[in-house]
DNA sequence: TATTGTTATACTCTATAACTATA
DNA sequence: TATAGTTATAGAGTATAACAATA
């Protein structure tokens, strides 16, 4: 029954409920596209993206980020350091502090991963109506800034 | 920049990287957003929201949504029914089986989240300008849509 | 003296294998 | 004989406490 969905929606009440609910779903669906026969824990993941983005972090700013302790972190780098996905090097003026890198494999996992959601998505979209992906097309800027804020 | 965005925007790959970029970043910050002083592993919020939906399950149902092993399944269980979420009782014709159901304080619990996740967006979204939240009324049917199938 | 990261140790969670009850 | 759940045991991961190096 489209029409009750569309008369939720009207009020801001429906709107922020109507997004939370389909937001989480999708979100799940896309988690779970991923190249195969690199299985990674949860922890590993957040620590790939974090760098990803942040291109160098110490282990204290990666323990506070994915929100383990530091003794955690030490072992969590030193696994995905033996995986060869990163690369410890000293800080530059501080010598307690140790920066962890992305190696370029994991710089070609990440990308890989990415690519396969994005075809994933692709496909999904092609499903739909082409006025329902102009709407889409409409909304995303909109979702991007209220994802960045 | 918005034009870049735009312009990205106006093609499918474009148009799937957007979404699922803002998807996810959208959905870690809904994710953050629970009532405080209940702190649930990863796996209880699974449980608790698989129950949710489908209100009784058994331990083997539960094992394959979650994705871990039976035994494991029945310690989660065990460790929620000590905690007051779930309450174990026979299933009606097949006494192998134990049917997992929500108690009121854990409904009560689903309730409270999902409340104080739609005031956070309520909140972001009255940020937004009107007519970017009518864009966002107009694409909310269609994300639940995309996020059902 | 405070801070960053590591090592040592204990605890929690999960998986595999073995067991019990029922189909 | 097969299936659902539990119990026993081992392995992986995390936290607290103690330690070394540097600020």
């Amino acid at each position: 029954m489209p029409e009750v969905v569309a008369q939720q929606v009207k009020s801001d009440v429906g709107l922020a409920s109507a997004l939370r609910s389909s937001t989480l779903r999708l979100s799940r669906q896309i988690r779970r596209q991923r190249v195969e026969g690199v299985d990674l824990t949860a922890n590993q993941l957040g620590v790939l993206g974090a760098l990803g983005k942040h291109d160098a972090m110490t282990i204290g700013e990666l323990a506070a980020h994915e929100q383990v302790k530091p003794p955690s972190m030490t072992r969590i780098v030193s696994n995905m350091e033996e995986a060869g996905l990163v690369a410890r090097r000293p800080h530059d003026t501080d010598k307690r502090q140790i920066v962890v890198e992305l190696t370029e494999s994991a710089h070609a996992l990440l990308h890989a991963n990415r690519r396969r959601r994005d075809e994933w998505l692709q496909t999904k979209l092609k499903k739909l109506t082409p006025e329902e992906r102009d709407i889409l097309r409409k909304a995303a800027p909109v979702l991007e800034r209220l994802a960045a804020t």
